[in-house]
DNA sequence: GCGGGGTTCAAACAACCGTTTGAATCGTGA
DNA sequence: TCACGATTCAAACGGTTGTTTGAACCCCGC
């Protein structure tokens, strides 16, 4: 993506970037972070929601994976900018410290925290190496799935389609919870 | 990554990528499908050796996501390269039509249709579209995984690292093989 | 009406990209 | 030894990139 086409598609002049971001660099990181930042906000907000519901029961693992990974389907599979949304966000898992600076701690640092802390009460079984790896996992398995575009296509003739949110999400968060819960994986050390 | 960079860290001149490959672009392609190759023959032997040593009964499904996910990881933790091969294939899942063409097909058409049959050879309960699905989000996951460089070391505070091949493929194949079991996820359509 | 800070614009800038060129060099079979 | 195709090399080419510039423009308080 060239700033020409950008400044293109948005009606606006070239050196507008420049004058109101400083930078090519500024503008995406800027970009990212004003998507990045709702959707967080919708997932602390969903995972609220299940937390007084369940309360003072721990909530459900399907429902901690649902309100992680809806929300940012939601914006990467949008109409307007989806695309260049994800096409930003794995530009910035690729090559992490290309554009983004210290923005990847302050923006998922609290998020991670309150999920790996919500992971426990609901999985007290699991140590806390468990509880951090397997998340890991399910952050990496939700990434992979994001980025993807038509690979699901390949791989069911057509059949299915990554614009599906709601089967992908039901799907996904399925797989993760079985994977969180597995028993059968070595202790680790 | 640009020719000059390349050229000049190959210690070879910079006219010879277009004169030995044509282009920049048939460069990165050869460099890739000389390295998936062999990953693929990899998987595809140690696949059969486990499918001989079970027959005639189906191989467990830690094995047969063993045989798929070492072989890759291998090569993109290797020393010599493995960065780079990283990010190529990164570049390469994330658009697809940017510099392969239709070497998705002939690299791994063939690799998925074999993975899928044994798939469905070992769980005869799950339908097709359930193998499939599945598959794709085991595949997925690999993926994830793989493109990532610091994400395990951020949510462990720096205990694991993507470099413990052992640790990693372990983990991953508990957590694919549970997710590829899950009984909880609703009945595709 | 008018002046000035904030904003937009077309144009140009320097740097870098992948690619091409043509001469120099190498390797080898006659 | 020579000649000729294959390969390497420094240099340059055209094009595109992000960025800068300076003039034009807008808008609102006085």
């Amino acid at each position: 993506m060239t700033l020409r086409e950008v400044t293109a598609e948005a009606g606006v002049n070239l050196a507008a970037v420049n004058y109101h971001f400083g930078s090519k660099r500024d503008l995406m990181a800027a970009a990212l972070q004003s998507r990045i930042e709702p959707v967080n906000k919708k997932r602390l907000r969903r995972l609220s929601e299940r937390i007084a519901q369940h309360a003072p029961a721990p909530v459900p693992l399907g429902e901690i994976f649902e309100s992680l990974f809806r929300p940012i389907f939601e914006t990467a599979r949008s109409e307007d900018g989806g695309a260049c949304f994800t096409k930003i966000v794995g530009r910035a898992i690729m090559d992490p410290d290309a554009f983004m600076g210290s923005m990847h701690r302050e923006l998922f640092s609290e998020l991670v925290k309150i999920y790996i802390g919500e992971l426990q009460r609901t999985c007290p079984e699991l140590s806390d190496d468990e509880v951090r790896f397997r998340f890991y996992l399910a952050v990496s398995l939700m990434i992979g799935v994001m980025t993807d575009t038509k690979r699901l296509k390949n791989f069911t003739s057509g059949k299915f389609s990554s614009d599906d949110i709601d089967t992908v999400v039901q799907q996904l968060v399925g797989f993760a919870v079985a994977g969180f819960e597995t028993t059968e994986t070595p202790k680790l050390k």
